[in-house]
DNA sequence: TATGGTACTTACTAAAAAGTAAGTTTTATG
DNA sequence: CATAAAACTTACTTTTTAGTAAGTACCATA
């Protein structure tokens, strides 16, 4: 739960508000986001297909993020009345909208990222 | 001080090693990386400068973010042998060429965004 | 009852990021 | 000596994010 009079709080708001590369980036920042993203672009999955696609990924996590992105509008989450539990994850419009930005960005990051693990140069 | 055997650590540098978004938040995410790129963009500033242009920043934050932009070869310090101490701060051409993909997602962040302060849809 | 499947929820811990406040360095000037 | 300027560094605290582990709900089947 943030709390809501912390410096830390205000700054991360003004900054929302007047940049909005930080807006996008409040959207789609989160360990499993850009992930979760990139699998439904092509068509809607179940939580247990995601779960899947991501190795590493908790349940908790899982569930943490995607009701985050439906929260923020780029996803659909749709309940189906079945037993087991059937649920179905999409891309809302203004989801499929990003991934041309994703796109780009995944295309400066191939163009710079190394082709070895050498990560050691960061603290 | 990152701990290195941590799942969080471990995830996290799988998931940059195989997703490139994820490499290029990792260059830019922190508080104050995106509006700092911003500022530099047309030209060198000194740290006071870079200060004033950011409300709210603290000398300490400022530094923080200053080095590790520079560690990841974005920006370059370059120290000036005068008293007051001089420091200036540019982009490098990898800075340079992030600012076509800052600009794509701000445009994108411009799109979107509310003209309204509506933060509190989001927990 | 137990077991199974799917998709969570809850209570807590560990790790990371951001911030507070004080102190330091290098000289120059009064 | 004191004060000033600019750019840090250090020790600590607060806040936030990510993860661990157990439990829950809804049925279906044995």
């Amino acid at each position: 739960m943030r709390k809501e009079n912390s410096t830390n709080s205000i700054n991360r708001e003004a900054l929302i508000n007047q940049c909005p590369v930080n807006y996008t980036l409040e959207l789609i920042g989160g360990r499993w986001k850009t992930l979760i993203l990139f699998n439904l672009q092509n068509k809607p999955l179940r939580f247990s297909e995601l779960k899947r696609a991501l190795p590493g990924v908790t349940e908790k996590m899982l569930t943490q993020q995607l009701r985050e992105l439906e929260a923020d509008n780029l996803l659909t989450r749709t309940v189906y009345a079945e037993v087991p539990p059937r649920v179905e994850y999409s891309l809302t419009d203004l989801g499929k909208s990003l991934q041309p930005v994703l796109i780009n960005i995944a295309k400066w990051g191939l163009s710079v990222m190394p082709t070895y693990t050498s990560k050691q140069a960061r603290a």
